[in-house]
DNA sequence: CGTCGGTTTGAACACCGTCAACGAGGGTGG
DNA sequence: CCACCCTCGTTGACGGTGTTCAAACCGACG
């Protein structure tokens, strides 16, 4: 992304000190806990979730290594959101104060979490113009090229199929849906042959018709950092 | 929300240096150009939107006086949203190497630039959360409590009723809802005594059952900016 | 072998969208 | 001053997408 100096990268390495692991299922934040520590997701994949008071939950965004969890906990006194374990995980957690000392020492890496939270940010606002204004089945499938495009940037042999790692009623939490809805959207992907099913095992059989069908944007891609003050 | 030293305000100022008016319906980043300036908004009320390619609308968010526009501007090539003027506004625009200036001499400015972010953050998970897990109705209350409660910042003097400045088709791009049900919905909480309308005013008549009816969170209140380094 | 979480399928239903028509207000040009 | 148009709001009838409820199936695991 960017070449980092040797300090920045000693700085960052001190965010990682230290480790926990958790099991799939785990919590790792509860919604109106009382905000704690942030944390560097090292390994596993996870996601945020707010539950709603009839019971039902939105999935907000799924997060995988190298992401930063938690940085809502820096700025609330109370949790916004719960913060779960989709696989098994390792996490390293690290205090506000130390990402307060982080941004006072090292500009240019406040620009990059800056950076970061852009990206983010467009991938909610992609995520909330499909639950607004798409189809099931375009949401559904926007998920699946969602997880395939972010499970091969942490494991770039990832080919032509994958593992996604949700249940049903997981990808209906995260496009607002019903289980037994993505059930059939799901179906209705395969009979049209833009993609496969097999176990868990998802294949991509024509991608080009998938992303199309899905509106999809990869908000990795199209950066600009050439504003970035020169490393000193 | 707290204090700044005058080295600061002066930093902040120098984003404000020049102005730019726009009328009513007046568009300031069309989506899909390449990304230019930012720009502080000084004067009015505007929102951020994208274009699905059937034609239809999504609003992501409206912009009161302070907020900062077109931040992803310092990421992207290409502008993801567009933003136009829901009033007539005025803005002042800054280049990214200003911004990025800002940060690199006042890093209390870079975490409170953080600060902001989360908000607008959270603001945008609850409107997900909203899109994808709550009824029309519930949809159409949360966006009128959000416009009273944000005029109001603004205006501290505004009361029980207030002109809401929206189109039922801007309330339904902004709900993923289409006009005419918004109209019915508005007719609902109507009838139901929650809200009474005349003109374009609108008033609260039972605040405490809209918010309830609405899962309104008010994303400004709770924050905890204890870790904030002091001012130097 | 039984249980449990997850998947699959069907049938009935509800919420919200679509289409269509009409009315109110405001601006423009004759 | 009036005719015209345009945008916005309002209401009704109808249809479709997605939900709800229910039942059966499958594999994993004790």
């Amino acid at each position: 992304m960017a070449a980092l100096t040797s300090s920045e990268h000693f700085a960052l390495g001190r965010l990682e000190d230290r480790e926990r692991s958790l099991r799939r299922g785990g919590t790792l934040v509860r919604e109106n806990d009382r905000a704690g520590e942030m944390f560097v997701l090292r390994k596993g994949i996870m996601m945020t979730s707010v539950l709603l008071d009839d019971g039902s939950r939105q999935i907000l965004r799924f997060m995988f290594p190298g992401d930063m969890l938690a940085v809502s906990n820096l700025v609330y006194r109370e949790a916004p959101e719960t913060i779960t374990a989709l696989t098994d995980c390792i996490v390293s957690p690290f205090e506000r104060s130390a990402l307060a000392r982080l941004m006072n020492e090292h500009p240019r890496l406040s620009a990059l979490i800056l950076v970061y939270n852009q990206i983010e940010r467009a991938a909610l606002t992609d995520r909330l113009a499909a639950l607004g204004r798409t189809s099931a089945k375009a949401r559904v499938a926007a998920v699946l090229l969602e997880m395939r495009n972010r499970l091969r940037m942490t494991d770039a042999s990832l080919g032509e199929s994958f593992v996604l790692g949700l249940t049903q009623e997981e990808i209906g939490d995260a496009t607002g849906l019903t289980a037994v809805h993505v059930n059939r959207m799901l179906r209705q992907l395969e009979d049209e042959k833009l993609i496969a099913r097999e176990g868990g095992r998802i294949s991509f059989t024509d991608e080009r018709a998938l992303s199309r069908a899905a509106n999809y944007v990869d908000r990795y891609a199209g950066l600009d950092l050439s504003w970035l003050p020169d490393a000193v």
